[in-house]
DNA sequence: AACTCGGGGGC
DNA sequence: GCCCCAGAGTT
């Protein structure tokens, strides 16, 4: 029995029930393969299931605002995923969804692994996925010590992947060893005494499998400080949208100046104390620093550029993770006595 | 080819 | 702490 077959034998008995999975529909499979881009399928379900809710086909999301679209996405990270997927809605709106992995490269958030996933689930297009799993059990079942993130190991581990896909079932092909990734093939203490690949795996006979996959290390990550000033009153909040390149990019934030530096009138009330927290990105440790002052004039704007949003508006718009956790437990209890 | 972009989970 | 997750876009 070839490998493939092994494979998807295996598959048959051990799959997930998944709700992409579960349907043929384009959009439905696109927007599942775009949640789920560095992001875990536990962490991605939930998103999955509210965005199908509220946009059911792909003219509702091309027709959505941006704010509800970015508050949909609210604490799934990598924003640019968001903003893309409103991009290739219109793109498809305009276009027709595509019919091949070619075409689906175009759309604005598709890149070589989703383009593949979509042509081979939805259109059963012979194409070959390459994603974290397959990275990792290709390069254990073949002994591929190039680092798979590099240009060479890429190449390799493609035409790995291409080669065991040849003249099989495209879409259970793909799934079944993503799915043996995840749940066999692991990064740490995989259960090759299960593997349907135990008799041919290299790395098993040759005793690597705890060194591969082989990765060229990341950079470090740097510390950074942010320094916030919550000016509130009983209308609301002010705040303002990232609209600059950089992290968290049109999301909603507080003032980004600290409370020190801004020029204090006599009847605003600074509170005493500062909120310290932390917050840890991939690539960078944030400290936040968020001051507080209650402003007493009732005056529907600041100053240019920042926005007052009401009390029982807050919880539309999308802010990141931090900022809306500091929103829920410090800012708005304060709040709930003094609504209008 | 290297960097940037989030947040969560596992150990 | 560190690594990884159904990667893509930019420089």
């Amino acid at each position: 029995m070839d490998l493939s077959t092994k494979l998807r034998a295996w598959y048959r008995f051990n799959a997930r029930k998944l709700p992409w999975r579960e349907t043929t529909d384009p959009y439905a499979i696109w927007l599942s393969e775009v949640i789920l881009q560095q992001t875990r399928v536990t962490q991605g379900l939930p998103y999955f299931d509210r965005f199908l809710e509220t946009f059911p086909n792909v003219e509702s999301l091309a027709a959505s605002s941006e704010d509800k679209l970015m508050k949909l996405w609210e604490g799934l990270g990598y924003y640019s995923r968001a903003r893309n997927l409103h991009k290739g809605a219109k793109y498809i709106v305009e276009n027709g969804f595509p019919t091949s992995y070619d075409e689906w490269l175009k759309v604005p958030g598709v890149g070589p692994y989703t383009a593949a996933a979509i042509a081979s689930f939805a259109l059963h297009e012979e194409k070959a996925v390459v994603d974290g799993n397959v990275n990792r059990v290709i390069a254990r079942l073949f002994a591929i010590h190039e680092p798979v993130n590099s240009t060479a190991g890429r190449k390799i581990i493609e035409e790995k992947a291409s080669a065991l896909i040849r003249k099989n079932p495209p879409a259970e092909h793909n799934q079944a060893i993503m799915e043996l990734g995840a749940l066999v093939c692991s990064p740490k203490s995989p259960d090759c005494s299960i593997c349907p690949w135990n008799t041919e795996c290299l790395a098993l006979a040759t005793g690597l499998v705890n060194t591969l996959p082989v990765k060229i290390k990341k950079t470090k990550v740097m510390e950074e400080d942010l320094y916030y000033t919550a000016i509130y009153s009983l209308n609301g909040l002010y705040v303002q949208k990232r609209g600059v390149d950089g992290i968290w990019k049109s999301l909603y934030e507080l003032i980004p100046i600290s409370g020190n530096s801004l020029s204090l009138e006599p009847d605003m009330k600074l509170s005493s104390e500062r909120f310290n927290t932390t917050h840890l990105l991939s690539h960078r440790k944030l400290n936040l620093h968020i001051d507080v002052i209650e402003w007493p004039i009732q005056s529907p704007e600041l100053w240019e550029g920042y926005t007052l949003v009401r009390w029982n508006d807050i919880d539309n718009l999308a802010f990141p993770k931090p900022i809306r956790h500091w929103l829920d437990n410090n800012l708005l209890p304060l709040r709930l006595g003094s609504e209008d």
